[in-house]
Order: structure tokens, then sequence, then C-alpha cells
DNA sequence: ACCTGAACACCGTTCAAGT
DNA sequence: ACCTGAACACCGTTCAAGT
């Protein structure tokens, strides 16, 4: 027998990225080695060098499928809304890739530009604040006030509890050296009306961050418009 | 001869830490490997573990350096004022460290709570927005919405140029796919009055951005007032 | 010309052997 | 009892040897 018709699939780059963001899908980061990956694909780890020059390249690659997935900006009224639904939607992509947010920071910091898909989606995201009437000053720094959040994360280091029973007091030494954490904490139990699980909604946190970002932002707009800007440029 | 007096001072945990802090800012958070940092201190890698557990009770331990480096709030006109010094003094201590971000942002993630300093840093944020009359809920609220800012940082996406020449025209298929980022470019290159060496003043930016959020942390909070403020969600 | 196993220079950490 | 060298199980990547 041995019919032996190709035992894998020929490689290709895709087929490369593709297993890397399922690995990490399925065991993290740390579980994203190129010895690994190869592994995966049944292949020895010298063969990936073929489709990636580096493992560097590798999480560039990896970066572009995971903000490839995030959907073109969908008819809205208004540029708040349109950037409002996309940021959104922008976060769904990343709950499935919870790993990704990291990587895209790490290479963006590493590399002279972001990642290309980055920058196409900077572009269209410029595009909306434009068309929505902002000046080209103003949306420089609607950009820098965006931050990550325009991809849809931020590094939020107020984690409280996580999936944490309701209203579990925190013990008395706790209390002691962090009241106002203790308070807070025990605060938000109380009115756990509309959260059961966790302690704290993050999707109404991230919800009420960027919309109290974009009403600052709308403001600024608004106020640009009626005094006619004086400023440096953008006149 | 020989006089052999103590070739190297004992080791301490403090010195342990002080250490790595000092290896990470020559070298960067890469060159902070638990044999190079033995080495530094004249000893066997192993001696170490008498000291810290392993390498993530290292780096806990240098996140708590750093946040120590904060200076406590000192006195300021209302609540925005103290945070907003407070919160500039902490992003200095990061300009000191650069690598420093990076390595809170993991700790945080990988513990189920910050570390110790930083917890210690939060309440005291936290006592800052009770004091200038915060509800319990809106306290949260802003500790979501200013998230990593609190701590001096954020993870801007948008580095544009970094230490680019001032008016150095993106070449024309740059233009082309990224035709806004090339106009927003353009734009902030010619009215570089106040900023001369990179493209975009990081300072002014962050403060920028900061002060958005807090202007609309602090009109949430007199609508909280003025509203006398109905329960969980405040209608 | 192509492919790939072994090797290199690292890691963090364990563990047993030496004092 | 203490300390530590060698070893283990990894890593990304180079390179020379084999086909």
């Amino acid at each position: 027998m041995t019919t032996q018709e190709r035992p894998r699939a020929p490689l290709s780059k895709e087929r490369v990225l593709a297993a890397a963001v399922a690995l990490a899908d399925a065991g993290g980061v740390e579980a994203l080695s190129m010895r690994k990956l190869a592994h995966t694909l049944g292949v020895v780890p010298m063969a990936l060098y073929k489709h990636v020059r580096n493992k560097d390249e590798l999480l560039d690659g990896v970066v572009d499928a995971v903000v490839g997935e995030i959907d073109p900006p969908d008819g809205g009224a208004g540029w708040k809304d349109i950037v409002r639904r996309r940021v959104l939607s922008a976060r769904q992509v990343l709950l499935r890739h919870p790993w990704a947010s990291r990587v895209i920071e790490e290479r963006t910091r590493a590399r002279p530009d972001p990642t290309p898909a980055v920058m196409t989606y900077m572009d269209s995201m410029i595009g909306i604040f434009r068309a929505g009437g902002f000046s080209i000053d103003l949306t420089h720094h609607a950009m820098h006030v965006m931050g990550s959040r325009l991809l849809g994360f931020s590094q939020e280091l107020f984690e409280d509890s996580g999936p944490a029973q309701p209203a579990e007091p925190p013990p008395p030494e706790f209390a002691e050296r962090f009241p106002h954490i203790a308070e807070l904490v025990m605060g938000i139990s109380h009115d756990a009306g509309t959260v059961v699980g966790p302690g704290c909604d993050d999707q109404f946190e991230f919800e009420f961050a960027l919309d109290l970002v974009l009403d600052g932002l709308d403001r600024l707009r608004r106020q640009a418009g009626r005094v006619a800007s004086s400023s440096s440029s953008s006149t």
C-alpha cells in the first residue's frame, strides 16, 4: 500500500501564520515557539525559515492576521458612531485572541512603523475623523488620546477581583493596608444587580471609558468649529 | 598578601533588586536574565535563589522598586490638580526606566492582584478621588478610564516618526497606500514651531490626553452632584 | 541545488554531589 | 547544613554535511 500521497500539504506563509494563530489561541503566546509551531505542522523547525525570515517576522505576520479580522467600518450615523462600532468590533476580535494585544504592543514598539495591517487600520480611522470634521491637528491629538483603545484594548491595571465571588469581603489586614480599595470592592459587590459572575463588567467599563473619550473629542471638535480655531496651523 | 576581606558585599534582596533595575536600565529588559544578573553581582546564578523564589518574584520586586520611586502626592489645589501632578511625576519615573511599563503590565496581568507597591499606589489614588467628592461607583469607573495612565504611561500605537527629520515627505507609494497618515504626518511637520527634534511632542500629547480624561471625569462628577445620583447606575 | 540534523549560544531551574 | 557545578529541558538560529 503506502499510497504516500503528499503526507502533508505544502507549506505556505498563510498556512504557517494560521497555524501560529491557532497555536497561540490554544496555549497562549508562550506556547508559540518556532519549534512547537514546526511540530504542529509536522515539519522540522528549519523548514519554517523558508516562509519567514525569523521569529520577529512570524510575529509581525500574526499581528496582521489578527488585525485583518477586524470588520471594515460599516455605515453608522456620524463619525462617533462609526468609530465606536469599529472599536467595539476590534474588541471582539481581541477577545477571541486574548494574547494578541500583548503581541501587537510588542511588535509595534519593536518596529520603526506599525505592521502593514495596523497602518491600514490607522489610516482608515484617521480618515473617519477627518471626514467627521476634525482638523489635522485635532485628528492627531485624537489618535494619541485613543491610543490602543482604537484597536479595542486598554491595559487595565485595575482588574478588580476577576472571577471572584460576588461579595467576598476582603480579610481585615487587607482593609487596613488598602482601605480605599477595600471600600471600592465592597461598594461594587453590593450593587451587583447587573453583573452576576465577576465583580466587574469589563464590557461596560470599556464602553464607559470609550464614550468618555469620544465625548471629550466631540466637545473639542465643536469648540474648534465655533471658535474658528486660531491655533498654529489648521485654520 | 591575599587579604581576602569579603571580596563581595553580602547579597540581600535589596541589592539584588537594585542590581536588576540597573541592569535593565543599561541593557533593556531582555538583558535582565538570572544568569547575567548573577554575573553582575559576581555570584553564581543559584545564589540568587536564596533571595528570590524565581524570576517572576524578581520581576515583581523590580516593579515595586520602580513604582516606589514615584513621589507621594504633594499639596495641590483640588483632586484634579493632585492627580495630574502625581501622574506626571509617575511619568517622569517611567521615562527614567523605559522598560518598566512593559514589566508592570506583564506582572500585573500574571498575578491575581497587582504587586504591593502598585496596590498602595492605587489605594492612594482612589483616596484622592473619594476625597474629591467622587461616589464609589464613579471612582470605580474613573480607575478604569484612567487605566495605565494613572501610572504615567499609555501604549501609543501611533508613534509617528520618532526621531525623524522635521519635514521628510513620505515616499509617493506611501502616500498612496496610507493617504490619511501621510496627510497627518505632513500637517504635523509643517507647524513644527514648538517641536524641533522629533515630529511629535510626546509630553504634550500625554498631557493633552490626560487633561481630556480628567475634564471628562470632572464633568461626570459635577453632573452626579447636581442630579443627586440615584443608586447603581446614576440615572 | 535543496533539505535538515547536529550544534551553538543562550534561557530558568532542578538536583545531586561535594564541602 | 550549606553551597554550587553539572545537568535538564527548553529556546532561536547557524552551519556544515548529506542527499
